[in-house]
DNA sequence: TAAATTGATTGACCTAAATCAATTAGCTTT
DNA sequence: AAAGCTAATTGATTTAGGTCAATCAATTTA
């Protein structure tokens, strides 16, 4: 079943009965997104949040001088949207784009604000959702202040293990915040360090 | 009244009857901090958020080798505490200090859910605080990896007015993840730009 | 007032990573 | 296999910011 990885998600995190889940899938919509093509597109009212069921997605804000700039690669079982737009009404100013073929369920916010009403466990599933996206941005933040490239690179393979050879490394640097040289010396050096 | 700047911060998010206030204050307990003394230290369990009536303090971790990372600052009409420790019931590992003798308003865990369900207004003035805080981090994320200290030094100056003089550069200048050196150099050129 | 602390600034030097330019390695497509 | 892309790597050079040490300024303490 197409929910199965997302319930096994949500167990992990509540405790939450069947009658529960059940609820949840029925508010679950499927999607798909080809290779190359937008979830998500600057300028518009976000109505979704999505859980990545398969493929691999990024996404990215365009800054002042039209520079490109990752925030979030999304793989099996995480979830992506834009938490401003999506909670708050306002236009999102996100691009989310599919770096594969992918299938993501969806779920809507008047179905979600009814399943908290319904089943109040999600309330909590999602908090803790937030919650950590909260902490791991901290992360983040304390890692691009204070490491080296070569840290910043292996601390993203261990966030994001899996990913290695899915998404080109002028992509990963983006997101590091360095150059596609920049990363590529690092991982050089990393690999002699590795062989000595 | 001391809740005063509280209730204006929650009218200016939510539209919350005088009733739902009135329930609100009910539930806040005053705290004084004295200058240099700590409000949360690590290992400890978080029972408390707070929100900031006079004052000034500082957030921040320790590194693996003992070097402070400041993650906040906190002044007049701040809301400050652990989201981690707080939602989530895990030992805090943030260290929360008293830069000025400080004035704040406390809410305990169990009045904050009761509060959810007596009000559920506030849910929504709760969740747009988070949201927020998220928002500001993945800016402070885009800052810290494209941008130089010049313009890092401006946005703080942005974020957060009315602190100048009130912390040390030093401490500033570890906020931006840059010496005290560094940041002196950035506000040289500064002031010399400022003149031409 | 002198002495001591604490924070800010400056100078000399160094280093990690950026930039620019060229080369190489993998691929599709024909 | 040749041609054409795209991504990754390498080399040469530059630069922003770090490090270390000294000085200066402003408070606090004696």
């Amino acid at each position: 079943m197409i929910h199965q990885p997302l319930i096994e998600h949500v167990k992990k995190q509540v405790n939450a009965s069947s009658e529960d889940l059940l609820l949840f899938t029925t508010k679950l919509r499927e999607v798909a997104v080809a290779k190359g093509k937008f979830l998500l597109q600057p300028d518009t009212f976000v109505k979704h949040e999505y859980f990545v069921i398969d493929g691999c997605l990024s996404a990215y804000y365009l800054d002042q001088k039209g520079n490109k700039n990752i925030v979030q690669f999304a793989i099996e079982n995480w979830w992506l949207g834009d938490f401003d737009a999506f909670y708050n009404g306002v236009p999102s100013k996100l691009y989310i784009e599919a770096l594969e073929d992918s299938t993501l369920l969806a779920i809507n916010y008047d179905d979600l604000q009814n399943l908290f009403q319904e089943a109040p466990i999600f309330e909590r599933y999602f908090r803790l959702l937030v919650t950590s996206a909260f902490i791991s941005q901290r992360k983040r933040i304390l890692s691009s202040l204070g490491k080296s490239v070569k840290e910043r690179y292996l601390e993203f393979c261990d966030k994001y293990p899996n990913i290695n050879g899915r998404v080109p490394n002028y992509q990963v640097a983006n997101y590091l915040g360095v150059t596609a040289e920049g990363l590529s010396r690092a991982r050089k050096k990393l690999r002699e360090l590795k062989k000595s």
